[in-house]
DNA sequence: TCTGGGGTCCTAGGACCC
DNA sequence: TCTGGGGTCCTAGGACCC
């Protein structure tokens, strides 16, 4: 949730030019680039369950998470490919080179799509349409994929204008069309706005976005509580102050498997969780980061759910650490598995923080907490917490640009 | 629609502290 | 002994997104 209030809305930013990338049906276009036999027939990305489709099967009304089944159904002639995921990251990184091209403002969201404030370009480059043109063809060009634009003032319009210019289009919501553009649409459009929501705003007779932003916010609090009623008031009211953010890093880190209908053992549950916190750990390691808190998710015979977690007091990427972490928890949660039935297992590790900083501010934490002054008093870091807190304590200074004395060798001293 | 795998954010209650 | 209010952390669950 952002704060609505602090920032200029985007009717007192008039050069601000916001441009939402989105790659077209990705993981199935990246399938068709590769195998021309694709080309111009239904496909579809996925086994059990659909993550993509194609345009031409999406004719037949098959779309991603539906199942394997159903979806075959609705469209007998899909050819239904498995993922191949390196080629998906492959594709991603060089579309998003791309878009770094264009300017250094780039802000992922996920895979296959982005947000790029091109608003400062105008006079070195030329106006937004003409960016975002360009941008299109140069990933036709050089990765051979469509792609999806919408520019306007705010992520939000942005965003569902590349929805609307969907498939492979481009469009620009001008700064006096934005009511007209948006207010007809459905509340479903809303960013944050899914099945549960919007049967809320059914209920209140809210059925456009229009109808919403004529409501008041706490009318709207009441219904579908307090965060998400001010946040739907903002954005049907084309409020949305939030930057391009760069350099967004991820809370969290997990991974999960599921298991069909074969009834697992506690033992093979037990397996599996160690081959989860293995894969998960790696990957805490390889991004240089480190985490706190373990959370266990179950899924049970009848699909329901539930989560179990535990926070230890230090952070650590150490795959044994999480291992025990695991193995407790899991213990734990043996009588609700047993009982019910494990049908998927799932592990994330949250609170996560860069793996360097945090070395930094141990020693600094420590200080505090004992009473010395950090900045200006490297002597008495010394004193009580030896010369190599000295040197970690100065490179803290350095970072959060505090004023530091000149930094002892870190190699003579040991740091 | 009989259901993958990866995430984000919000809510609410209880423990604990001041 | 009884009482209030505020803040933070942790846990569990839920909604939502791609």
């Amino acid at each position: 949730m952002f704060d609505t209030g602090s920032v200029l809305s985007p009717r007192e930013r008039p050069d601000a030019a916001i441009i939402h990338a989105d790659l077209d049906s990705f993981f199935a276009s990246v399938e068709q680039r590769d195998d021309p036999r694709l080309r111009g027939r239904p496909v579809i990305v996925g086994g059990g369950v659909v993550l993509a489709a194609s345009y031409e099967a999406k004719a037949f009304g098959v779309h991603s998470a539906m199942g394997g089944r159903a979806a075959t159904a609705a469209c007998p002639d899909a050819i239904v490919v498995p993922p191949r995921f390196d080629a998906y990251v492959e594709a991603s990184k060089r579309v998003f080179e791309i878009f770094r091209d264009t300017t250094p403002l780039v802000e992922g969201i996920s895979i296959d799509e982005a947000f790029l404030d091109v608003g400062g370009l105008r006079r070195l480059v030329g106006p937004p349409e003409q960016i975002a043109a360009t941008l299109r063809a140069r990933v036709r060009d050089e990765v051979g994929l469509p792609i999806s634009v919408g520019i306007a003032r705010t992520k939000y319009l942005a965003k569902v204008a590349s929805a609307v210019s969907k498939p492979d289009g481009l469009l620009l919501v001008p700064p006096h069309g934005e009511e007209h553009f948006l207010h007809p649409l459905p509340v479903e459009r809303l960013w944050g706005v899914g099945a549960v929501t919007a049967a809320k705003l059914h209920a209140e007779g809210i059925y456009t976005i229009g109808q919403l932003a004529t409501r008041q916010e706490v009318e709207l609090s009441l219904a579908v509580g307090k965060a998400s009623g001010r946040h739907l008031h903002a954005l049907a009211n084309l409020r949305d102050p939030r930057p391009v953010e760069v350099g967004r890093r991820r809370g969290s880190i997990g991974s999960q498997s599921a298991m069909g209908r074969r009834k697992q053992t506690f033992e093979e549950l037990e397996v599996l969780l160690a081959a989860l916190v293995d894969r998960v750990a790696r990957r805490l390691r390889a991004g240089e980061r480190i985490g706190r808190t373990f959370t266990l998710r179950l899924r049970f015979d009848d699909y329901t759910r539930a989560t179990r977690s535990a926070t230890i007091p230090r952070s650590t990427g150490a795959t044994a650490t999480w291992l025990a972490t695991g193995r407790r928890v899991l213990r734990e949660a043996r009588p609700l598995v047993e009982e019910r039935g494990c049908t998927l297992l799932g592990i994330t590790i949250s609170g996560l923080v860069d793996a360097r900083t945090e070395q930094l501010e141990l020693p600094l934490f420590t200080a505090e907490s004992k009473g010395v002054e950090i900045d200006g008093a490297l002597d008495a870091v010394r004193d009580r917490f030896g010369k190599a807190a000295v040197t970690r304590a100065a490179l803290i200074g350095r970072h959060t640009g505090h004023e530091m004395p000149t930094l002892p060798d870190p190699g003579r001293s040991g740091g």
